[in-house]
DNA sequence: ATATCACTTGAGAATGATTCTCATGAGCAG
DNA sequence: CTGCTCATGAGAATCATTCTCAAGTGATAT
């Protein structure tokens, strides 16, 4: 049902060339800086269709903000995130998703979703902060 | 240099009274709901001093939304979470903390925080739903 | 008990992210 | 090309949270 109209174009195309994640306000900026003009409303339906859709990974800063990524991978896993310089690395937590199900099943929960990801600084930032 | 008022000492009861984990707004509906008056304000600064001080956990929601909860523990830990009845269960989690660092250490990141909560549906309330 | 004074409080304004509204614009099937 | 329907954007609305600042009140010394 999707269309495809010039401003998902330039959030999705914009969204391709980021390594790293993003808030909305910054994909917002991002678009514009490209010579695109498209609303900020518009940024957020698409990262919302987005998600639904599984193309994108979200996440929660500690300040509760989302920050969207494009995701290769479809299946689930977690991050490292730098929080100096916004450096992200997938990394495989084949070690947690045992841990949740079993910590779940210990408590007789069901159905367990979990979240976990991990913050800290990359060797490069920390590198710079030595100056 | 924390003084002791009547709202202070209103909002920490509400908090011990509490199971669960519960958001500002929650705590500050309850606190009135026992007749005494205080302000949403009061109740942030509250909370957040509590969180710097150790004497509670927050966790956000997947909508971003901050909760809290009075925390027995000093030292660091997880929860699992019931998303029918908010029922929450402290759990250990030595694996996660030696899973992060690990992580971090791989891929040379240092100055490691985590974040990781587990949801799901508790025994009872998996039977309430057969029904 | 009293005065003193810095720390608290509360009501509402301010902020910031996100969502909604609705009139207008534009994909896309026929 | 036409029309129908979904998409868009500007700004309003919503929601959680923080800030502002005048007025209130613990704690402490007197």
């Amino acid at each position: 049902m999707q269309r495809m109209t010039r401003q998902r174009a330039a959030v999705v195309e914009v969204l391709a060339d980021s390594e790293e994640f993003r808030t909305a306000q910054q994909l917002h900026e991002m678009v514009r800086e490209q010579g695109h003009s498209v609303g900020l409303a518009t940024v957020y339906r698409t990262m919302q269709a987005m998600v639904a859709a599984g193309e994108v990974d979200v996440l929660r800063t500690a300040e509760g903000e989302a920050m969207y990524r494009r995701c290769a991978a479809t299946e689930h896993h977690h991050h490292l995130l730098c929080r100096e310089c916004g450096r992200t690395e997938e990394i495989d937590a084949a070690l947690v998703e045992q841990w949740a199900e079993s910590v779940g099943r210990a408590h007789r929960f069901s159905n367990i979703e979990h979240t976990a990801e991990l913050f800290g600084t990359c060797a490069d930032c920390a590198a710079d902060e030595d100056v």
